[in-house]
This record gives structure tokens, C-alpha cells and sequence, in this order.
DNA sequence: CCCATCTGTGTGGTCTGACCACATGCTACA
DNA sequence: TGTAGCATGTGGTCAGACCACACAGATGGG
């Protein structure tokens, strides 16, 4: 237990953390400018720099330049783009496993279509992504990142937005694997179709109430297209 | 689809992350000092210390002055850190509602004792701090950091790293609130006395590959816990 | 009177240079 | 030979300067 002393940055952050825990910040709320917060807490204004790319990172405030309301840091709580970022460093970093990432998709992703078949949740976002990944003409990024989206949306769905922060946190994490892995697929006309016919099977039996039905689809809907990408296979590979 | 201007640190930020999916840097590598990519990438120091505090929040790197070979940057990819870091704060803006940590918990906490009961996995971990938490004298954080930590190890047990470095996050982001629930518990020395024998009942569950009775008996501990310490309930009223 | 234009001001974004603290490793001296 | 002291290189921090940008108010022409 040495003294610990606290870096002038994290001294910063930990001020914010406080007022925001305290009620004093809040989303919405504008923070002091640099030069004024570094100032009112005694340090430089770099190290208030290090402390808000942090939180800007992390999904907690979005900074903008310029003048007037607009401007400044302004507190946004938007948790999806620090879950992203984090997961996608940490899988670049091999600190996490892709076929961990996938697993733990499989592992909430079931979770959450049996909780949305077993309740009666508003399911307009997902139907509207499932009719867009309809248009003819979409190239095969364009289609998996409505495909994300249609995930992410179910996820959003049930109400739960760390589930959804989490479903879309892995989802990128592993997007440039999915998007290398597509030449790996016998047949991109073929497996869109299957993809498409699955996710209007996964809805449905949501929207009827078919808890089982629904975690078993979603289970062979996810597993069945990674192994046909072989995915995690590739993913070793790339080193 | 406007010009998207990069700023300096998000395009230090980019160039190490695709030296990580490259392979060009891996955990135990030791990035460049400061100065030296500074003038490598064309940018400023501080500029460098931005993506450097980012990378270092995100559990990516750790810091250490001085000389010598343990100095400067080193790659190491922690997640459970920056996991922690980013529930917490997210909790504290707001953006993460105690009630949907709680029942992602709930959920992933669940699913892992159903897997680990359907396999045999090592226990080994979960059992010692199952009895640690027997030694007498413990103060109520003490034995709740225990708590946390066999809740953790059983994640981990599980060998997925994703999960387990959720189970951390989602654990430190209401830490303060378990703390500072304590006092609504009817007797400490009762619930934590149940919450012993529950933890040795799931353990058992699990060791014995009863899977529906170990997802029954998670499920029951730990929405029992908080409705006892009214938890979810002090989170809203906390501002 | 109204609208467009110009300008001042305050903000974040960046760079430079300087200094400190610290850990290491070498060197000179006893 | 061993130890004390010094040189070096690293992150940590601060101060100051400049730029680009967005807004608000002043200014001018219609």
C-alpha cells in the first residue's frame, strides 16, 4: 500500500466523477473551458486535455469548437461509442479472444430474444431494418452494417441499454474480421438470402411469443454464419 | 459524408491500433518514448499523450517513468480495467441505469453458471474465496469485495475473458451504491450469513452439473440481494 | 426598417520548449 | 572490490503561443 500519489489527469477525472455522482453535472451540462478548469483546479491545461480525451473516448462528453451553447465539452452519456472503442483495442490488442467475443454475442443475443418473445416489446426498428436489407443494389458492407444494426436494434428493443451499448460494443469489435472473412463465404447471394429469410424468423417468432423458438433461432442464425465465414479460424490466422 | 478532419491524437490513436491488427505490436512490446514518436508521426508530444491516456484508461498500456526496460509504454491489454473505468462513469452520468446493470448481471451471471454446471470446469478459485469469506472478523466491505471477486471468478472460470472482464465492470460501476446500501439491509449478520450459503449451494450446483438448479440458484441470489438492500430503488433517489 | 456582411471574441486543437521526478546504469573514487 | 555519486533517458507537468472555427454583435447597404 505505497502512497499512490495521484497524477495530476487523474485528479481531473476523479473532480468530474464526483460532481457527476453528486448530481452537480449532468447530461446536458456544459464543463468549464480548459483554461478556466485548469485554472479553478490548480494544473495545467494539458493535463485537463488528458483528462476529457479520456471521457470523450469513453462516450461522456463530445467537444465541439468554436463559440456560443454549442461549443465547449457538453456531457452526452452515449455509451455505445466507449464500448466499441474498448472492445475493438482490446481484440487488436488479442486481449480479447474473437472467439470469445462471438460466444458472448451468442450468450446475450439468446438471452435477449427469449426476454423480447416472452414479453410484448415495440419491434418497428427491427422490421424497418429487416425491409432496408431488402433493397436490391446493397453492397456487402452496406448489408452487414444493417445487419449490426438489426441486431443492435433487438438489443435496444428489450430496454436494457448496457445490453445494447454491449451488442454494439462487440458487433465493431470484430467488423473488420466479419468484412475479411466474406470472401471466405461459398456464396455472398446465397448466404444474404439465408441471412435475410433467418432474421424475418428470428422477428417473427418474437413478435408471436415463441421464447424457445426464438433463443434456438437466434443461436443457429449466429453460430451457422460464423462457422460458414470461419471466422474465428481466420481471426488466428491474421497474425 | 463531410471531410471528417482527424485530429492529431485520434490519428496516433489509429497508427498503434493498426500496428496491434498487424501484428507489429503485441502485449509485452514496449511503444516508442514519447519524443521519438512525436517526431515520427509529425505531431506534437502532447498530442502523443492524449492517444497515450486513452490507451492507458482502456487498460492497453501502462505507464512507468524512469530508465531501464520496464520504462516508457508497454503494451498489456487489461480489459477488466478499462471496463471498470467506462461502467463506472457511464453509471455516474447517468448513462447507465443501476437497474439495467443489475439485470445484465443477472443475465450474464446466469448464463455462466448454466455453462460452467454443463461442463467441469475448474472451481478451484471460487472455493478459496468461498472460504475466505468464512474468516471471521471480515468488515462489510471486505466481505463484499470477496463477494465481488467470487461472483468474477466464476466468470472466469468460465475461460471466456469477454464475460469475465463484463462481470468486473458491471460489478465496479455500482460499487459505491452497494456500499452505501448496506445500512437498508434489515441485519448484516443474517444476509451475509445467507448469502454464504448461497454462494456454497450455487458452488455445488455447479461442481454437481446441475445446470437449471445453478441458473435458479444465481438467479434467485442475487435479485434477492438487491431487493433486500433496496439498491435499485436508492439509485433513483440519489440525486 | 431589414437583411447581408464583417469583425471581435471565446472556444477547442496543436505545437514548442522548458523543467521536474524518477529509475537505471555507468563511472570514479575509496 | 565495492560503494557512492553522476549522467542519461524516460514519463509528468506546466506555460505560452498560435491556429481554425463558430457564434454574436456591430456595421453597412438596400
Amino acid at each position: 500500500m505505497s502512497a499512490e500519489t495521484e497524477r495530476a489527469w487523474e485528479y481531473v477525472l476523479r473532480t468530474i466523477e464526483t460532481d457527476l455522482l453528486s448530481g452537480a453535472l449532468k447530461p446536458g451540462d456544459r464543463l468549464p473551458p480548459e483554461r478556466t478548469l485548469a485554472a479553478h483546479l490548480s494544473v495545467g491545461r494539458s493535463s485537463v486535455r488528458e483528462a476529457f480525451r479520456v471521457l470523450e473516448v469513453l462516450g461522456l462528453i463530445r467537444t465541439a469548437s468554436g463559440s456560443g451553447p454549442q461549443a465547449g465539452a457538453i456531457i452526452v452519456a452515449t455509451p455505445s461509442g466507449g464500448m466499441s472503442a474498448l472492445m475493438r483495442l482490446q481484440v487488436a490488442a488479442t486481449g480479447f479472444a474473437v472467439a470469445d467475443i462471438v460466444s458472448t454475442r451468442l450468450l446475450l443475443e439468446t438471452s435477449v430474444a427469449a426476454e423480447l418473445a416472452a414479453t410484448d416489446a415495440d419491434t418497428t426498428a427491427p422490421r424497418q431494418l429487416l425491409s432496408a436489407m431488402d433493397s436490391p443494389g446493397l453492397s456487402e458492407a452496406e448489408f452487414l452494417a444493417l445487419d449490426a444494426q438489426f441486431h443492435v436494434s433487438l438489443a435496444e428493443a428489450s430496454g436494457n441499454v448496457v445490453v445494447a451499448a454491449m451488442m454494439a460494443g462487440l458487433r465493431s469489435s470484430i467488423e473488420s474480421y466479419v468484412l475479411r472473412a466474406v470472401p471466405n463465404l461459398e456464396s455472398w447471394e446465397r448466404t444474404s438470402a439465408r441471412l435475410r429469410t433467418e432474421h424475418a424468423a428470428i422477428l417473427a417468432a418474437i413478435e408471436s411469443g415463441q421464447v424457445a423458438e426464438a433463443r434456438e433461432l437466434v443461436h443457429d442464425h449466429i453460430s451457422h454464419y460464423y462457422a460458414e465465414s470461419h471466422l474465428t479460424r481466420d481471426a488466428a490466422s491474421v497474425a
